[in-house]
DNA sequence: TGACATTATGTAGCATACTACATATAATAA
DNA sequence: TTATTATATGTAGTATGCTACATAATGTCA
């Protein structure tokens, strides 16, 4: 029953979930609540709202409500209101947060690596080809809808 | 960021989950349920314990007990002790399950035409060749330890 | 046999996801 | 301006995953 590219992707997720969880046993924060951080990191100095986290993971605003509570009991980020619009809420790295993007940014160049081992340079090439024409066709609305994340997440 | 291989891995997995749960709105199960499920009739029949499902899934068997219990609650297992051992218990389907077990298995080979939509048998068979590869790597103990269940869910 | 290790399961507590419902604010149309 | 719609967030309840701890039964070795 193995014998399908679904599998595979689905297995490969899960492997990277659980590499990615081990390691991060000497981190003070989650695989997803890292994502979170790589992301704030990214729009250092610009105000980011608890939407544009929602879009950034793909998820849904309650899992993003329950993710930044605790991030912000750990001290991680803070959070302040956004004073052009009352409804939303700004959130940004705290201090202590600066010395935990290193130690990232080196795990994701190691799993990236460990991935494509002996793949030669053509090779990689025609996977991330193929990997993008399957996005391409999951993004279809051929049964599903098209999310309104795609623009963001493909930067 | 997303020129990596892994955020792609990352993504079409959860898109696939995302059109699994979505199209499972009609049915009476989860999509993991419905792993469980597809596992127990491919092993009709035979005894097929709490330990078994948990290698099946390689996830923890606290997980697996969750998840059995709400399978019960639902009518859709049966758990029955194991003669053979009594710190065991087996699992088997109800007979209402056997009408979902076509629906899944249509569903499972619309997600594999989807996803492989416009490549040729030559590209078929070479990404295929790629995602051993890169579970290959994966299995490889550079840091991870190997599970034990890789030859049981390479069947 | 008796001590020790291993195995199968249970439970507690947590993180991450969802849907469905709610509220408050903002934007738009009549 | 007022009514309606859309947006940003909060909360409740549930499913899936984990680790850490517990128990009971089985296996093994001295």
């Amino acid at each position: 029953m193995d014998e399908h590219a679904g599998m595979y992707f689905k297995r490969i997720s899960e492997k990277l979930d659980k590499r990615a969880n081990h390691a991060r046993g000497k981190r003070p924060f989650t695989f997803t609540q890292g994502k979170v951080l790589w992301y704030l990191h990214q729009r250092e100095g610009e105000a980011v709202t608890l939407r544009d986290i929602e879009r950034f993971l793909d998820c849904s605003h309650a899992t993003v409500s329950g993710l930044i509570s605790r991030l912000e009991q750990k001290g991680l980020v803070v959070i302040e209101s956004n004073p052009a619009d009352r409804r939303a809420k700004n959130v940004r790295l705290s201090e202590q947060e600066l010395n935990h993007f290193r130690e990232m940014k080196r795990h994701r160049r190691q799993m990236e690596e460990l991935l494509l081992n002996g793949f030669t340079e053509t090779e990689r090439t025609q996977l991330l080809a193929y990997l993008k024409r399957i996005v391409g066709n999951l993004d279809g609305n051929t049964d599903g809808k098209q999310t309104e994340n795609e623009q963001i997440r493909s930067i």
